[in-house]
DNA sequence: CGTGTGACTGGGC
DNA sequence: GGCCCAGCCACAC
């Protein structure tokens, strides 16, 4: 792992505010670290136990199945945009 | 080295 | 809107 990407991407999505999400593909674009969104998807799988996860999203605004319930829990929560169980990214996508 | 596998995406229907 | 598919590329075997 590029342990100093996967820093950056921790502190990125410790940014994102409660309520709001940014997608995998946009965490990627935005850190502009030469990775792509799987790899954002990895690093989140990997090093992403101890922060709020349920606020990187897919870019349709669900979350790979093993995710969903919980992140539907934190969703509520967090009172994030949400319908039919996918996050409403024209809302909740954070700039 | 060759292959398979994803916390993914955009494009085509 | 949904489904399929090729492209993606670091990683584990």
């Amino acid at each position: 792992m590029d342990e100093e990407y996967v820093e950056r991407v921790r502190e990125l999505v410790l940014r994102i505010p409660a309520g709001r999400v940014l997608s995998y593909g946009r965490v990627a674009e935005l850190l502009a670290g030469g990775y792509g969104p799987r790899y954002v998807g990895r690093v989140m799988s990997i090093e992403g136990q101890d922060l709020p996860w349920w606020r990187v999203v897919r870019a349709d605004g669900a979350m790979a199945p093993p995710l969903m319930g919980e992140a539907q829990v934190h969703w509520m929560e967090e009172g994030t945009p949400v319908r039919d169980g996918r996050v409403l990214m024209r809302e909740a996508l954070w700039t």
